[in-house]
DNA sequence: CCGACCGCCTGCCTGC
DNA sequence: TGCAGGCAGGCGGTCG
């Protein structure tokens, strides 16, 4: 499920469920998702206030009001349900046999009366808690690359992350360093946006000192139009194959304008990338 | 620095 | 209907 706008919109979801509200219980059903729960997690949890929930790339960082953060990540297959205590008594047996419970790794009580329970069947989300003056030391945010829907990612940040970097272009977009928040699937969608070959150099879109060439600033454009259309599509269209351009879309026609092309398939990085041979240069 | 590969897990789909 | 194999949107590691 996850990348950079299906995190924020959990993030919202959260932010309506646990901002100004205490942890009033913390379950654990185990010890660890992907890396262990810290040391004391349940007990430097519970009683503390969420002063905010900000995303930063695919990881979501609840501020607490004890000066610790809560990160979080969803992995591949991590994501959030927020009930109401209510609602969790008086489930009716149906909901019960679509649901599945075997997965609920954690169960925040909240203050607020609702419950955030986070389910992972495959287990490579993680949660950490942190100091938040040390949240910049944190190994997995301390190099993480800019903020692609932020002011300050632009075509020279961009450009800057693919200077002398002999990766394939696809590749370098899903390295978090270059830039935050970008998987597999809107990698594949940019690049098709911006006419750019999954294959190429990264070190094509730079000059050797760095300046940006013009791919670069159509790539950046791409990058954005394409996270944020994805952030604010309606709940009706978001399961809709046609929500992509390329991605899960081999064998068919290529929707750029005038284009004849057929979307391909193939495999970078032990990853499948979705192109178009033709447009994409 | 780079590409290729593996491991972590479970679920789902395909083909036999 | 069962079973094996391949694949999945992330990330971190090793090796040559």
């Amino acid at each position: 499920m996850p990348e950079l706008p299906e995190v924020e919109r959990v993030r919202r979801t959260l932010e309506s469920a646990m901002v100004d509200a205490r942890f009033v219980r913390v379950l654990l059903n185990r010890e660890d998702l992907r890396q262990p729960f810290p040391a004391g997690f349940a007990r430097r949890l519970r009683g503390q206030t969420v002063r905010a929930l900000v995303r930063r790339g695919k990881y979501l960082l609840a501020e607490l009001s004890s000066d610790d953060v809560l990160v979080m990540h969803l992995g591949m297959t991590g994501w959030f349900r927020v009930e109401t205590a209510s609602g969790l008594a008086g489930r009716k047996p149906d909901r019960d046999a679509a649901l599945d419970n075997r997965h609920d790794h954690v169960v925040f009580t909240m203050s607020s009366g609702l419950t955030v329970t986070f389910n992972d069947p495959r287990r490579f989300g993680m949660m950490d808690l942190v100091a938040a003056r040390h949240l910049t030391k944190h190994p997995s945010l301390a190099t993480i690359g800019p903020e692609p829907l932020s002011r300050r990612f632009d075509a020279a940040a961009l450009a800057a992350g693919c200077v002398n970097r002999r990766i394939a272009l696809k590749v370098a977009l899903l390295d978090q360093h270059v830039v935050a928040g970008i998987g597999n699937i809107y990698a594949s969608e940019a690049l098709h946006l911006a006419g750019l070959s999954p294959f190429r150099r990264a070190s094509t879109l730079a000059t050797r000192s760095g300046q940006p060439r013009p791919g670069c600033v159509r790539l950046v454009t791409a990058i954005k139009a394409v996270l944020r259309r994805a952030i604010s599509l309606k709940e009706s269209d978001r399961y809709r194959a046609s929500r992509f351009r390329v991605y899960d879309h081999e064998g068919e026609h290529c929707s750029t304008p005038g284009c004849r092309g057929t979307i391909a398939r193939a495999w970078q990085a032990g990853r499948s990338t979705f192109y178009c041979p033709v447009c994409q240069k």
